[in-house]
RNA sequence: GCCGAUGUAGCUCAGUUGGCCAGAGCAGCUGAUUUGUAAUCAGCUGGUCGGGGGUUCGAAUCCCUCCAUCGGCUCCA
């Protein structure tokens, strides 16, 4: 007998060798039917793999993130054997589960699979389901492994098999189709319902743009058909979401191809919303001690060899512009620290100087290949709400705290509530692509490190997506499908200064060297107003919105009163614009209703004779009749509200 | 840049065995209506069917090429 240990710390004794299923069994059969996986001692165990020791369990359902992976993972085993059967010869890379779903990288050889063919392969993952297909699981040696793929001349399976220990290795066979795989995996097929294959994408082998391209299935299943219709109608409200979508619709941005792409073109209305945030983040650097400064949009390229991004950057980006006469070369700029390193060493700075610290709305061009441009998210011109932070080392932690705050403070006054603090740090593997000492990385990462911690902030560590001058700590942002973006990010920096020779005179009257921290709260204007639109549906808080209120007369002969008012409000500030055209009050309700404005003022025959408006807020609410000055405080007081 | 898909009026979309002058709704313009909380009525305007080339008696429709967009991959200072 073996003790088993459940999480809620009961003990029942069961016979050595009981499994996963025959637990769930013993305590409901209902459960039995629900659970998808074990878990052992913290390893995840098939269902049917015998536990031979005592052990502390918990199982797994749909409603666990473990139950959903394995049940993902299975899928696309199950696709796999679909694909298989369909098309014979085809050749394997690798097909892991994902955050929603999963996929399978395939080698068609000379055959091509488009969209049209997924429904074809859908419906066989479904016969194939149904045949309640148990996933067996076979340890096998290297030898044996190696021999099975190479007989079935499968190089990409043999690639990874040669990177496993031998004494490792697992097979899983469902069905006819058999793979190389650590598992865990499902009792069987038949609790796979739900098939939705989503897409076809190409994706190189391993990651590696010089590898072959693969073509990656991607597909999600459910335990029932029901979850997937929701899943469905998840992803057509998400549309409707989509900033590029709600950018054209609520006039903000457009793109235009003689412009170029990856351009964007500020409307009106956008550009007033932009400004908003603007000068939303002017006013809260102010009050941190930040000084404005302005940098030209192009510098020397030599002063781009000295910060080292041309090195790093200058052959597969935008090429130098040369002057006619002289041939001097010029590069667009690509970030503005170099240009504040400059303003730095306009003259010379004392430790009392220290920390300094130098904000721009810094417009940049960056050359991104055609092929990753994705609406104001990514593009080749943006204006990142940049500042450079130069410090004595005692002030390194403070001043990277109090960037902390700023942050945390934009973000929360923007409901930002779902954010990840990703503590970006270099690829130690691969020191070569990163400028600097060993000795100057540690301090950096430290410091970044300690700051997190100190602001109780819960990080997560990513190796390989620092900076090539030094790492960072990135506020991460999901957009309506659940792609991460990268908003906010603080940067500490020891090899700027080395480079551009930056100094200041300490107490003892000797040179030092200052550290500088690169700082974008926002991230860049044009990510930002993307993901705050995905966020808000359009609708956004009433200090931001474009427009704040419209009037709308009940019919033209309320035109003049409705300027008065109009008038009135923009007097205090309030941006008013009025309706004025022949339509029906319903008509003028239900387009400003689709043009997000926050409060809706109807004026008529009883507001004129009593001096009032009727307000309806955007979505529907009556607040009933006030005065114009009521209405002033009224919306003031929740401009306030929503600035605390 | 790579793989796959898409591109018809300002917007959303019809239009394939290749065949009269390419259609609808919304928007816009003109007129009527003077409206009380999510679409008043009528008329009119608007398109080199993404650009270019080819096949054909004839191309929105078939082929080639370029451009842009979408989903991924790679990349992201």
């Amino acid at each position: 007998m073996i003790n088993i240990t459940f999480p809620d710390a009961s003990v029942r004794p069961y016979e050595k060798g009981v499994t996963g299923l025959e637990i769930a069994q013993s305590i409901s059969p209902r459960l039995a039917e629900r659970v998808l996986a074990a878990s052992v001692n913290g390893q995840v165990y098939d269902l049917k793999r015998p536990i031979e020791e005592d052990a502390s369990v918990k199982l797994y359902t749909w409603d666990d993130p473990e139950g959903k992976h394995i049940f993902w993972h299975s899928s696309s085993h199950l696709m796999a054997e679909a694909l298989e059967s369909l098309y014979p010869g085809i050749k394997f890379g690798i097909g892991p589960a994902i955050e929603t779903g999963f996929y399978y990288d395939v080698d068609l050889g000379d055959r091509t699979i488009s969209e049209t063919d997924l429904k074809r392969i859908e419906d066989k993952m479904i016969e194939l389901a149904r045949r309640k297909e148990s996933f067996q699981r076979r340890e096998v040696s290297k030898e044996e492994a190696m021999k099975t793929y190479t007989a079935k001349g499968d190089q990409y399976k043999c690639e990874l098999i040669r990177d496993l220990q031998d004494g490792t290795i697992t097979f899983y066979t469902n069905g006819g189709f058999t793979d190389l795989c650590r598992g865990p995996h499902l009792a069987d097929t038949s609790v796979i319902k739900a098939v939705k294959l989503t897409s076809i994408a190409g994706a190189y082998w391993r990651g590696n743009e010089h590898n072959k391209m693969l073509t990656r299935i991607y597909g999600v299943t459910f335990p029932q058909k029901k979850m997937l219709d929701e899943y469905l109608t998840m992803l057509e409200e998400a549309k409707k979401r989509d900033h590029r979508k709600l950018g054209k619709e609520l006039e903000l941005f457009a793109f235009s191809s003689r412009v170029g792409q990856g351009l964007p073109l500020w409307l009106p209305r956008g550009a007033a919303l932009r400004e908003k945030l603007e000068n939303f983040l002017r006013q809260v650097q102010k009050a941190y001690g930040y000084q404005p400064v302005i940098t030209p949009h192009i510098g020397q390229k030599e002063l781009y060899v000295t910060s080292g991004h041309y090195a790093k950057y200058g052959q597969d980006s935008f090429q130098p512009i040369h002057t006619p006469q002289e041939g001097e070369e010029f590069l667009l700029k690509p970030m503005n620290c170099p240009h504040h390193c400059e303003i730095y060493k306009t003259k010379p700075r004392s430790y009392k100087d220290l920390p300094l610290r130098f904000a721009e709305f810094g417009t940049v061009y960056r050359y991104e290949q055609s092929g990753e441009l994705h609406g104001l998210t990514r593009v080749r011109g943006f204006t990142q709400d940049d500042a450079h932070l130069f410090v004595r080392p005692d002030q390194l932690k403070d001043e990277f705290c109090k960037v902390i705050d700023i942050v945390l403070y934009i973000f929360k006054t923007l409901k930002f509530d779902n954010f990840t603090a990703q503590v970006s740090l270099r690829d130690r593997n691969n020191k070569e692509k990163y400028i600097g000492s060993d000795e100057n990385w540690e301090k950096a990462e430290n410091a970044i490190v300690e700051a997190a911690k100190e602001k109780g902030l819960d990080t997560v560590v990513e190796y390989g997506e620092a900076a090539f001058y030094g790492p960072k700590l990135d506020f991460m942002v999901k957009d309506a499908l659940g792609r991460k973006w990268q908003l906010g990010t603080i940067q500490v920096d020891y090899n700027l200064p080395e480079r551009f020779d930056l100094e200041y005179t300490g107490a003892d009257d000797k040179k030092y060297r200052p550290i500088m921290i690169h700082r974008a709260p926002f991230g860049s204007m044009e990510r930002f107003v993307a993901v705050l639109l995905e966020h808000t549906g359009g609708k956004f808080p009433l200090w931001l919105a474009p427009d704040q209120t419209v009037l709308l007369p009940v019919s033209e002969k309320y035109n003049d009163f409705a300027k008065k008012v109009c008038n009135l409000l923009n007097n205090y500030d309030i941006r008013a614009s009025i309706d004025e055209r022949s339509e029906t009050i319903g008509k003028k309700i239900r387009e400003n209703e689709l043009k997000r404005i926050p409060f809706l003022l109807v004026v008529g025959e009883k507001e004129m004779e009593a001096g009032t408006v009727s307000v309806r807020r955007q979505g529907g609410e009556n607040l009933g009749q006030m005065s114009v000055e009521d209405f002033v405080t009224f919306i003031k007081d929740e401009i306030k509200a929503q600035l605390a």
